[in-house]
RNA sequence: GGGCGCGUAGCUCAGUUGGUCAGAGCACUGCCCUUACAAGGCAGGAGUCGCAGGUUCGAGCCCUGCCGCGCCCA
């Protein structure tokens, strides 16, 4: 035991240590049910920690610590998501270049810059292409950086984690194992391609999901369109209907109009036709409870398709598609033939938008609508609704494009009832975080979209046929040996083909999309627990017991992850959900990056130490919001020194002895009798996953322990008596409350733990037992009143010498009390310690008068 | 607009099935260099538990409505 116990360096000290000796190796010996495994987040590495992400998982690690002191092995894996956009975006900036695929590989490629900046130091203008395989070599360069700057963390926050289970979401076993099922789901039919209205980001190129959009309210502008009846021989009759829209660039790609089978005001209109402003389309008039009376004129054009009202409008009235937006988000070059059809005015309309972003295209029909006078008065300005790809900054178009989906009960409501029930089989703590879980899966509209346009992903493991005619026919689809997986259809070839049948008459074409990073996310239980990898480390470790993750991604992580269970194994994932809360700033506002008011952990770590850090997360209520609060990280460090000290002061009295036979004195059967109600109160509470709960009713404890019992036997601890026996009592009592408190602190805070069980006990105490309570074999009184009224006498003795202002070391002549005859009692048996402790000369049971309220009178000994 | 959660001392929050439940810590004030602890310790004041009704012998705790905040979904 050092003279001056510190807390600096324990976090390296003590992380050196656990890893030498694989203090959380996981022991895959045991059977099934002696296992706790869990599933842990694989952060994104391509960004900073900041304290929203340290606050779930030290919340996490507590409760891994106490299953693993409760008998259990604890797997916990740690695992990185280093694939998909944003690392894709990072290496982008990082290195100055962009993926071109139709380039080929360059073993002597040289990325342009470091950081954004080139051999000069000056910020990098433009980008070098390079291929995807340069692409990707850049981005593991990267990650591999990345990922080690995070284990760093990790071990420095102090996750009982067993390093040797880390696994990465681009590595060959995580590429291997999301292909197997992709293949798995595309055996069983519940993958598949379509041709469908796509959801498309413009500035990544890709197609994005349902789960990943978010509204955000911009500014738009209503424009007054006049369309033009027209009889059945398709002449005009001079009427004209007026439609209002956000969209006027769209009005090339208009199929019908749509007013709600209600509204008198267009009833005469269904199923007549009118003509398209500008461009003269004929389109029908249809009916359709979506459309809403009270918006705009009540009557909307449906375009293909300018949102995804349209998709719904087009699908379930079986409207043509004539989509005019590309994938680079800007109109079309090529005029569509249903504007030739049109006539040449509308060719030429046509072609002055041609080629125009979306916003140059909007300004460019205003100005022709306004020349042909069918615009009516001038734009109104409002602020709607738009979807974004929640990681974009356009908005997104809706294109048409063949890509692959998972079924997820999007479209089938009896598979969405069984997913919905799923859900309700899950334990959740807190239980109301359920409800998020159902309301996802009741809103869905359409199935899973897995391909992404991108390069930095699992590759999507199938070829298709070329015909004869040199078209590729994507209905025939081959797929590789599982044996062979993972596989790049980029680079490799399929079964019985070789490389020089590639893109060639009769021979293949490998599918370019990668999968959605959730896809391989969605996976995380089966790549960690070994699925067709490590059949006897998945049979002990899978379903797994604990999902922990953030409220923000139940309805794709959580979500994905219960549907691929469901289709692999007919099973969920795991028997339970914890969902931790948000960290909030001092506005009450989300902690989060895009917010800008995030907290990076380094600093406080190593301003407060970890014990410090983790002793704030793990006081905050499973499931509930806290504000970022510096003050906690003071009391933390206060209770982690605390520790400490009263531990040197019950070593330093020799207090090693942990033989229950020796608590003899009633004040110590009494603290250890109030002790044991602590153990079981936090175990209780750990076991409903309350670490909150158990942390607070220890640390109550203790500080009780601390003020008073430890002031109560200080006297005879140091042997300040001539009665051996009340000497060893308090040392075995002290020993014993001591060995506890570490064990009961040990999930929240380890590194002090640790240190002071080192400089007494063997071993880790995070590898000892958690203590028992009223079960145990301490010999503890029938209950703590001894304890009460002591720390009642104590505590008046103190507030006689504070209101005097005088010294604590002040003598007391007498100390009269008035109580009731079994207070008097109890107060008897411990009547040395407390006048030991309290400096006084004597302590008198005064006469009680009937019912007269107790009282507490302390004579002070004051020299003039 | 719908759903979920939250509104308790200046601040951050506990209050587990309605009956010493009006609490803790921080902050504030005062005192004390007491040999475990001065980046300490001890002691103290402070709240009509968001508002309005209702159920009950009795309600922060249950019900209804309203107000405010946050998140999610439209």
């Amino acid at each position: 035991m050092p003279d001056k116990p510190s807390l600096d360096g324990l976090e390296d000290k003590w992380d050196r240590a656990w890893s030498a000796q694989g203090t959380y190796a996981f022991d895959r010996t045991v059977p099934r049910g002696e296992v706790f495994s869990i599933d842990t987040p694989p952060p994104t590495v391509s960004g900073n920690l900041h304290m929203g992400s340290v606050f779930g998982y030290v919340q996490t690690d507590a409760i891994a610590r106490y299953q693993r002191m409760a008998g259990k092995a604890v797997f916990y894996p740690m695992g990185w998501d280093d694939n998909g956009l944003p690392t894709e975006r990072r290496a982008q900036n990082y290195f100055g270049v962009h993926c071109d695929p139709t380039l080929p590989y360059d073993p002597a490629f040289t990325a342009p810059g470091r950081e954004g900046l080139d051999a000069d130091g000056k910020k990098v203008k433009r980008t070098a292409g390079c291929s995807r395989r340069n692409f990707v070599e850049l981005c593991i360069e990267l990650i591999t950086a990345d990922e080690a700057v995070f284990e760093a963390t990790w071990r420095r926050i102090g996750l009982s984690v067993d390093w040797s289970h880390l696994y990465q979401t681009i590595s060959d076993d995580a590429r291997a194992a999301s292909q197997r099922a992709f293949l798995h789901n595309f055996a069983r039919g519940e993958a598949y391609q379509a041709d469908a209205p796509t959801l498309w980001d413009v500035t990544f190129s890709t197609a994005v999901a349902q789960a990943e959009l978010e509204d955000r309210e911009q500014p738009g502008a209503y424009h007054r369109l006049a369309f033009h009846r027209i009889d059945a021989t398709g002449a005009p009759t001079g009427d004209d209907v007026f439609i209002e829209t956000t969209r006027p660039e769209l009005l090339a790609a208009c199929v019908a109009l749509v007013a709600h089978p209600d509204d008198d005001r267009y009833a005469p209109l269904f199923g007549t036709e009118v003509a398209t402003p500008v461009f003269g389309v004929r389109v029908p008039v249809l009916a359709h409870p979506l459309a809403e009376k009270d918006k705009g004129s009540g009557i909307a054009m449906i375009c293909t398709f300018g949102d995804t009202t349209d998709v719904t409008w087009w699908r379930e009235l079986e409207l043509p598609t004539r989509a005019i937006i590309g994938r680079n988000g800007r109109i079309r070059t090529e005029t569509p033939d249903w504007i030739i059809a049109a006539g040449p005015n509308a060719t030429a309309a046509y072609e002055s938008l041609a080629g125009k972003t979306v916003f140059g295209a909007k300004e460019q029909i205003v100005e022709l609508l306004r020349n042909s006078a069918e615009l009516i008065g001038d734009p109104k300005p409002l602020t709607h609704p738009v979807k974004f790809f929640e990681k974009g900054d356009k908005p997104l178009e809706i294109v048409t494009s063949r890509q692959w989906y998972f079924r997820n009960g999007g479209r089938d409501p009896e598979l969405r009832r069984r997913f919905a029930e799923r859900g309700t089989e899950l334990a959740w703590v807190p239980d109301h975080m359920r409800h998020r879980y159902a309301h996802w899966v009741d809103g869905l509209n359409g199935d899973w979209l897995v391909s992404r346009q991108r390069f930095f992903g699992v590759p999507i493991p199938v070829w298709y046929a070329v015909g004869d005619d040199g078209e590729i026919d994507y209905d025939t689809v081959y797929v590789p040996d599982e044996a062979s997986l993972p596989v790049d259809p980029s680079s490799d070839c399929p079964p019985g083909f070789e490389e020089a049948q590639r893109g060639r008459p009769g021979g293949f074409v490998g599918e370019a999309d990668v999968l959605d990073t959730w896809a391989t996310s969605s996976l995380t239980p089966q790549i960690a627990c070994g699925w067709g990898r490590d059949d006897d480390l998945f049979a002990r470790t899978f379903p797994m017991d604990l999902r922990p993750q953030g409220p923000e991604i139940i309805r794709t992580w959580l979500f994905d992850t219960v549907v691929r269970a469901h289709f692999e194994h007919d099973a969920l994932p795991w028997k339970r959900a914890t969902i931790n809360g948000w960290i909030l700033d001092p506005d009450r506002k989300k902690m989060s990056k895009s917010k800008g008011n995030v907290v990076t952990p380094i600093a406080l770590l190593e301003t407060y130490g970890t014990d410090a850090v983790r002793y704030w997360s793990t006081s905050a209520r499973p499931g509930t919001d806290t504000a970022f609060d510096e003050g906690q990280f003071k009391i933390g460090r206060r209770l982690a020194i605390k520790i400490l000290n009263a531990s040197r002061f019950a070593l330093n009295s020799g207090a090693t002895d942990l033989d229950p036979r020796h608590v003899t004195a009633p004040v110590d059967r009494a603290l250890l009798c109030r002790l044991a109600a602590v153990v079981d109160a936090a175990t209780t509470a750990f076991e409903a996953f309350d670490y909150a709960r158990a942390l607070e009713v220890t640390e109550t404890f203790f500080w009780g322990f601390c003020d008073d019992y430890l002031e109560l036997v200080k006297g005879r601890a140091y042997g300040s008596g001539d009665n051996e026996a009340a000497t060893a009592s308090a040392r075995a009592t002290l020993a014993i409350a001591l060995d506890a408190v570490l064990r009961l602190f040990a999930p929240f805070l380890p590194f002090v733990t640790e240190e002071v069980w080192s400089w007494w006990r063997h071993g880790s105490v995070h590898t000892s037992t958690w203590p028992n309570g009223a079960d145990g074999d301490w010999p503890t009184a029938d209950n703590d009143d001894v304890l009460v009224v002591a720390a009642d006498v104590l505590g008046a003795i103190r507030r006689a010498k504070s209101d005097a202002k005088v010294s604590m070391k002040t003598r007391v002549v007498n100390v009269a009390v008035v109580d009731t005859d079994e207070r008097y009692a109890a107060l008897d048996v411990v009547r040395g310690d407390v006048m030991e402790a309290g400096v006084a000369d004597g302590i008198s049971f005064d006469e009680r008068v009937d019912r007269e309220p107790p009282r507490i009178d302390v004579d002070l000994y004051i020299e003039d």
